[in-house]
DNA sequence: AATGAATGAGGATTCATTCAT
DNA sequence: AATGAATGAATCCTCATTCAT
């Protein structure tokens, strides 16, 4: 029998276990249901993590990564600030409408319960905090935007690419990534003065 | 026994329960915790309340309330746009930097508890982004912005705003409110193009 | 309502536990048996005590100290080493035959959970072997009994205090204390040689 | 496959079971963790033992078997009273010396599982306690000792045995068995008188 | 009105045992 | 025969809520 072809145990309880935490959040979410939503027996999950507390932090570890992945930033570097702004949005708000449920917890869960999790994803948040100040940096230097607080650009870019996800999430609303990252961009550039 | 005696009771459960949900959370604040914070027993609250849930929806409605009168955005209607902005701004700052644990629940706890609550806090945030809308389609209509498309733009507003309570109530950063509140007002109108 | 009159709700769950961890050990004694047995309710055992574990070793340790209080060794240092062991003797068996189920545990349950219990009943089984040991030494030094190694003796009579356990708890023997310590002590004294 | 192989399997699950219950008890013992240190799978113990209880007897069984056997009481039924107590209880304390952990299963236990086991248990302790009566008996009969209560002489004989495996398994107390017995022997026959 | 002792539903976790491979 | 992945019954403990005082 080719194991490849169906999902392997591990696999199907963080499927299982991201569709239930990411619904009812860690607190309500039941070890129970998530056995039973990857379709095994309540002990086989703790064949695989040694608790609640572990399946979460693994599943919170693996969303943020795919979230990154998924930005695909390779050689983003070579492009225009203008660009870069546009493609990271971009891919922002595409991972929101693939992933309405998962990036509630990975970008609004702030009541973890584990101290170190709560740690590693301040420490997440700080990151991409510097790497968006870097990016602005850069292009005052290149002279692409005019000399302003980078810390303070970077809370406006990335406060506005969280914002989507209420209304993406929740509202359900139908958004285009492409045309919306380029208006955002045109304000951010721009300004909105007549 | 005269009735102030009896609401400085319930004060003391709210303002009890305000802390203690806001430092753990909705989840982890025990009952009992609250009530020993109040300096009452614990069947007291449940003359007052009639459930944890029902205190802590309270709670956030106050709270929420609490904001809204804090902003004391009375008048504003008839300033410019950018005064508006930096209002509002100012006085959101303002918010986090006294109302840090607080803010948290307000602003960032997803994971409530009610389905009623749930739907209230999206109502409220709902009319939030109302109400930004109308400001910015009156403001387009003043010409004191450019046309554009007022969703996008208050998503944009209103993500900035909530950007700013991470920095603020987890990395304890330094933040003067008037001054950044009009740094980010001259980014938004103007842009940042050199 | 006199409450002297009802055994205190912690008396009752002590003596409940008592009955429970006698019959069926630590292991398989389960705290709604012994709720149950106390006529309460699973979660007042814990209003009272922290744990199953903490529960069964506050019960030994009245239990063991309950022994010591049935031996009522006041003045006994005043009489001759053979009244001293026959005493002694005596009222070991009465409370075997008074306590059946509690003497098993007191006196025979090795298998003991926390590593602080053990090292506390070790002592206390040590504490008893000094103080035969030193009965003992008296004794030869009073000329009662003949030079002979007084650790080797105390073996000897604990061991012998500690055999009767099993006729009386299990097997249901029927034996008189008085009689029957005069004979040992008589055997013990004199020997068996004809 | 030869039977020799599948011979030393099942002894390999004893030995292992030995040694895990005798450190651990009856309850802390786990079956996964006998199967390690018998260096095979988890499942393997169930194809030579239908359940972790009757390996469990099966254990005891060997051990108390073991013990006798290490008595090596072939022709003591010829040996005067003396040298029969001497031989054994040397006998008994060599037993005590050699399996510290072994002896607190085979002589202290008694918080067993299986009524059955439990009954098995006490046949044993019973058939020990009329072996040694009927000793006492035809010593009586020879003249060999002066005439007592068999019963309770077999308390006292059997019970210093017993005595001395807490100061031997637990305290760690060295003696030598030849002269211990010796001594002891001393007392039983000659009482303590000066 | 106020209390806190009492309650028991609910849930995470363990581990002996099974059974497909 | 041997295995160990899978299972779920069993159990301790927590804590919101009740209610007699």
């Amino acid at each position: 029998m080719d194991k490849s072809h169906r999902k392997s145990k591990k696999e199907s309880i963080i499927a299982a276990g991201l569709q239930v935490f990411s619904q009812k959040g860690f607190h309500d979410a039941r070890m129970e249901e998530i056995a039973v939503a990857a379709g095994i027996g309540k002990g086989t999950i703790y064949e695989y993590f040694s608790s609640k507390s572990q399946l979460f932090q693994e599943i919170m570890s693996i969303s943020i990564n795919s979230y990154y992945e998924s930005l695909d930033i390779k050689n983003i570097n070579e492009l225009p600030f203008k660009e870069r702004i546009q493609i990271l949005l971009t891919g922002h708000l595409q991972y929101y409408i693939e992933n309405k449920d998962l990036s509630r917890m990975v970008f609004w869960d702030v009541e973890i319960m584990d101290e170190e999790l709560k740690e590693w994803s301040n420490k997440l948040r700080k990151d991409k905090q510097l790497l968006m100040t870097e990016i602005i940096n850069q292009s005052i230097a290149n002279g692409e935007i005019r000399p302003l607080n980078p810390r303070l650009l970077a809370y406006l870019i990335m406060g506005t690419f969280t914002s989507f996800w209420a209304p993406i999430a929740i509202d359900a609303e139908i958004i285009d990534p492409e045309t919306t990252a380029e208006i955002i961009t045109d304000i951010i550039l721009n300004g909105i003065q007549p």
